[in-house]
This record gives structure tokens, sequence and C-alpha cells, in this order.
DNA sequence: ACGGCGGGTGAGAGCGCTCTCACCTTCTTC
DNA sequence: GAAGAAGGTGAGAGCGCTCTCACCCGCCGT
């Protein structure tokens, strides 16, 4: 490859005149090679080494309507999603998987309100052919948004009413948050706690209110004592007050499954200031399975999910979702995609 | 806005048309407005939120030959980067600059040696404006092909053999890792501890290499013993390990400096294992301040940098060497962007 | 031997935009 | 009042690519 320290890059015409064909013909050698003589389309391939040739991807983007570019939007109010290595490990799987498809990665955060506008627009402006969107809340206005724009979309957790009308239902990747759930307090059973406290996530997420649902199956009652709940917004600080809060209000609880492994640790912090020794006075069991599992103190029981799986399903997800759209869409619905569950494993360590 | 479900998208040429005026005068009016008058802006202005346009970008990269967006890469063996908020707080702060300079942000992992190829001639092929680096080890090929490429970048990290004859000395934002460290250590001396050991960061990088610096300075000699000195690879097991080197190499110590919050808290475990409590017995600095530091037990004593906004600083940065370039490089020396080195400091907890 | 067929190839249009340049106003100036 | 300046506007080229279509060639069948 010779270098070009800085004329301009060598554009196909370039390419074209060194191995002495057209540029439809250097074109089609480029780009598969289909209906080009091999010998042919070896002299193309030697002159694009020789120049060392990069197709010019805005040129060709013109044209194709691609921009070989996925979106991945991360809705920040929550800046949990930044501190919290969930979202770093999650965007390594994407990340592996967009760059064995040769798709780019656009990365952009929603702040607020203000941002909706512009990267709505943005969005629908064909900028990138798909997009990834994470654990949004309720209310959240991007799901409405990627549909009304057409936007072929995978969801990072199961998005709220889903299936409810939409005309294509929503594409998630989502972990088996009640089974896990399910899980988690069914040990706490078997270890002979009683009286068992959950500390939830935000209740206007689905992973929120699945867990709490698995909690209320393994208790096998719908109407669990409520000053056993609290919600402690799945961040540490979130954990450490809900914990006092269970404290205070059911002082004889000895367990507490935690939703996520951040509040878990909150929750530790605030039961040894009280003095509950864990897992002797209070058992304790999180959720997610990531750093702050492992390094707590004791070590956390907690509910596996493999995150880095779960971004790597995400991409291939919209991958062929793409895919199905270039190749026409509609060839029967045997290839449709379907939203996918993986499965969540309670994880025993020194908590329990 | 009138909302185009699947029809094509509008056209400058429907803009122009809708508002009366040539397609030329209708591109001025939306880029900047500058030498169209005043009624015909507003004019056009009035299409554009009528038709709900938005420029196509690959269009106009094509003619403009700036792309509007920049590249994020990180080098991904040390997977350290995804899992350690580190990473996830400096790229906070890179996508809110970008994203209020409306510049995309692309992010490239490059996970082996077999990648630095795709990645080198990605960089060059003019896919992105400029690129943003992260720490590197000494022989990352990184910054010689961004060199080559003739790619504006900034380093996240002072990168090695800086100055040493590049013809544009390479432009970084770093904290201020020795006088942090020396700060560290020093606060360890005040506090009465005078075999105070070191876990170092892996040497081939500079921040690795300057926060060891730091504890020379500090204890005043260059040549410290070296059974006080263990690398711990900036990971936690890493620390975890060289604090159980340091303490069968040196029983006697009373401190230790880890030169990051994760090592720290390995550090934190190795002790308590060992019986050693902390601080009574062995007082405990970490590096960074991040989650780790706070929810460590007890909470870290640690040299706080302000991670977010050096990643702002790092997209300003390269925000600016782009304005240059485009504004033509070399119309004096004034505003020529340098390295920035950030402040760090002390934090005290309860580690010491 | 001639029409037809089909795979390989080239000419050329055009994707949506910006930018140069020429033109056409409308003021200014002596 | 004529010449020039200054600022606004439009026509059209062209960025680098893909893709359609027509063409050319060598092969078959009759």
């Amino acid at each position: 490859m010779r270098s070009q320290p800085n004329g301009p890059r060598p554009t196909l015409e370039a390419v074209a005149a060194l191995a002495g064909v057209s540029r439809a013909t250097a074109s089609r050698a480029i780009n598969g090679g289909a209906g080009v003589r091999p010998v042919v389309r070896e002299r193309v391939d030697r002159a694009v080494a020789e120049l060392g040739y990069v197709p010019n991807s805005a040129a060709r983007c013109l044209v194709t309507r691609r921009t070989g570019a996925v979106a991945v939007v991360i809705a920040e109010p929550e800046s949990r999603v930044f501190s919290d290595p969930f979202f770093g490990r999650q965007l390594r799987g994407i990340s592996r998987a967009l760059a064995g498809a040769d798709t780019q990665l656009l990365l952009m955060s929603v702040e607020g309100p203000a941002d909706h506008d512009r990267i709505g627009r943005w969005l629908s402006a064909g900028h990138v052919d798909g997009a990834l969107m994470f654990s949004l809340h309720r209310d959240d206005p991007l799901p409405a948004l990627a549909e009304r724009a057409g936007l072929p979309t995978v969801y990072g957790g199961r998005p709220d009413r889903s299936g409810a009308g939409r005309t294509p239902p929503p594409l998630y990747v989502d972990t088996d948050n009640r089974g896990g759930a399910r899980q988690a307090v069914r040990h706490l059973l078997g270890r002979g706690r009683r009286r068992i406290a959950v500390i939830t996530g935000p209740l206007d997420q689905t992973s929120a209110v699945d867990r709490l649902d698995g909690y209320r199956d393994a208790l096998g009652t719908a109407e669990p004592d409520p000053r056993l709940i609290a919600d402690g917004g799945f961040t540490a600080h979130g954990g450490e007050r809900a914990m006092a809060a269970l404290l205070a209000a059911a002082p004889e609880l000895d367990a507490v499954f935690a939703c996520s492994d951040l509040m878990a640790n909150g929750a530790l912090r605030t039961l040894r200031a009280h003095g509950r020794r864990v897992p002797d006075d209070v058992a304790v069991v999180g959720f997610d399975d990531l750093e702050p599992a492992a390094w707590a103190d004791p070590p956390l029981t907690t509910v596996r999910q493999d995150v880095e799986e779960m971004g790597r399903l995400m991409a291939q997800l919209l991958l062929r979702l793409l895919d199905r759209e270039k190749a026409g869409a509609a060839d029967g619905p045997d290839a449709a995609p379907a939203p996918i569950v993986t499965e969540a494993r309670l994880v025993v360590r020194e908590s329990t």
C-alpha cells in the first residue's frame, strides 16, 4: 500500500484507471465481485492494494441509502448509565458484534427533554440504519419517535406496554428478571429466612417491576407486607436510604433482596452502620453480578445476567433486522426476528 | 412539521421550491444565513419547518470533506476500559461536549493486533474528522498511525515519548499524576507513617510511571526500597496480589499508596484477609476517586481527578483543532492548542 | 451460416448537497 | 446623472460512488 501522506485520497476512478477497467467494473469487483471475470477482479484487487484505496463512505451512502452505522441511544437523566459498569459491559458486547459486521457505532446520549427533539430529528434524518435503545422509563418518548421515523430499533430491556397494539411489536433483549428474582427469594426462603424485604428499582421500568413480581411469586402472595418493600432507585445511595427505611418500618427483617448490586452495596453499608451482621442477622441478595457484587463485603450472593452477551444479542438482532429489510422485507415470516430473553442464574456467595 | 411516514425525505430542492428561492439560497439560509435577506431567510426557515427537512449528511459531507464526526478509539486488550467507571465517566464528558457542537461520536474498540490494520485503514479513510484516543501503552501503534493519516488527534493521558522529535507534538489531556501521587504520599507521611509501600499500574503507561515518580518525590529518594514496590496492573485482582506480595516482602509496612481505587480495593481485601486493620495497622490511599473509592470499606482516602471534565476538555481541544484546520491552519501560533494538565486533589476519608 | 442468448463490460445518469461565478439589484459617490 | 461599489441571488458544476441500460462478444441451436 503506497502511503499518501497528504495528497487527496485515491478515488474509484484512479483504481479503475490503474486496473484498466471502467469505474463500473471496479465498483463491482470491490463490492463482492459478482459478474466480474476472476482475472479482472484480481487486477482490480491489486490496484486497490497498490493505491491504498478506501471507498468514500459518504458517496456510497448517498447512492445506496444505507449508512452502515447504527445509533446507540442512552437516556441519560439516570446518570446511572455511565457510572454503572452495566452499561459499559453491554456496550462492549454491542461494539464487538457490530465491528464483526463492519458497522459503525454512533453513541448518543439524551440528557433531557430538550434533547429529545434534536435526537428525534436526527434519528429520522437517515444518519443511521437502525438504533439500539436502553432501559427506558414508561413515559419515554423515544420508542414512539423511533417507530414514527420507521427506524429499525432493538431495545435493551423490555419496553413498557410491549405489544399494546403497536403494529410491529417492539424487539428487545432482556434477562429473565422475574425468574431471577424468584430464584433469589427462594434461595433466601431455603436458608430459613422468613421476613424478607425487597429494595426495588424505579417502578416505571419493566425490569424493576418484573423483579418485584418475582419476589411476589416466591413469597406466594400478590400483596406482600408493604413495610417490607422500599424503592432504591437502582442507585447505591438509594439502596442505602431504602435499607434505612426498611429497618425503621420492619426492624425484625432477616433478609433483603436488593434488585441491583449497587443497591445491595448501599444496603450493606446501612446494615453495617446499624450493627446488623451479614449474613448472620440479615442475609442480602443482589442482582446483576457486576464488579460491585464480587467486591462487596461480604461478597454478594446475586443473580447473574450475562450483560455482555445481551449486548451482543441486541446488535445481532438489529443486524438481522437490517438484513431482512435490505433483502425485501416480507419473504415469509419464517425468519422474523423475535425478542430474546436470556437466563438469569443465582450465584451464591457469602452474604446469605 | 408535517410528518412523512414513509415517503422519501424532502430534499433541499423541495425546500427551495416551497420558499420560492433557488437551491443555493436555501442552502445559504440553512447554513448560517450569511448574505441572505432576513425576509428570505425567514421564508426558508418556514419551509424547512413545514416540510420537516433535515439535511442529508452524506451529501453534505461528500462536498465539504468534513464528516461532522469524531472517533473515540479505545484500546481494548485492557478490558479494564469497559468495566472501570473511569472510562464511562470520561465518555460522558466527551459525549456532552460533542453534542454541544453537533458532532457525532463514533465509538470503536481495538481488540487486538488484528484490528489495528482495520482501524488504521478506517481512520485514514476520512470517515471522521478527528480522533480521541486513550491511555495507550508504550508500544501502541495507534498514535503513529493517526499521525501518518494526518488525523487530528487528542489523547487521554500523556502519550509516551511525547515530544520526542515528532513534528507536531501530540495534544493530550492528563491529570497531574505526579503531583497527585506526591500529595497522597505526603499525606501518609504527615500521618506519621514511615514504611509506605506503593502498588503501581503497568509501567508502560505514563500515568503509572508519573504516579510512581510522585511517590519517589514525596519520599525524597530516587531509589526507594524495592521491597515496597509492586505492580498491580491497574486491576482489582492485581491490587489484591500486589498487596499480598508486599506483605510477604515487607511485613512491617504501615501504609500503602495504591495507584488506582480499584487496586486499593484489592489491597483492602488482602489486608482484611491477613487480619491487618485499616487504617490502624495499615493506612491506604487510592487514586481516581470513582465509585469504588466511596464504597470501599473503609471509605478510601484518594486522589481525585475530575474525569468527566477531562473528557470534556479532550473533546473541546479536538474541536478547536478542527476549527483551526478549517479556518486555514497557520494564522499565527497565538491560538495554537496546547496539552492540558488538570489538577489532582487529595480527598481524605477513613482509610488513613 | 445466421439469429438468438447470456454473461461481461462501459457509458452515463444521478444521489443531495455546497460553492464558484456571473448577474442583477440597489445604494453610494463625485 | 453616470460610474462604481456592495450585497443579494441563481445557474450549474461537481463531490465519489452505484446502478441501469445498452452494447459487445463468443457460444448455442437449427
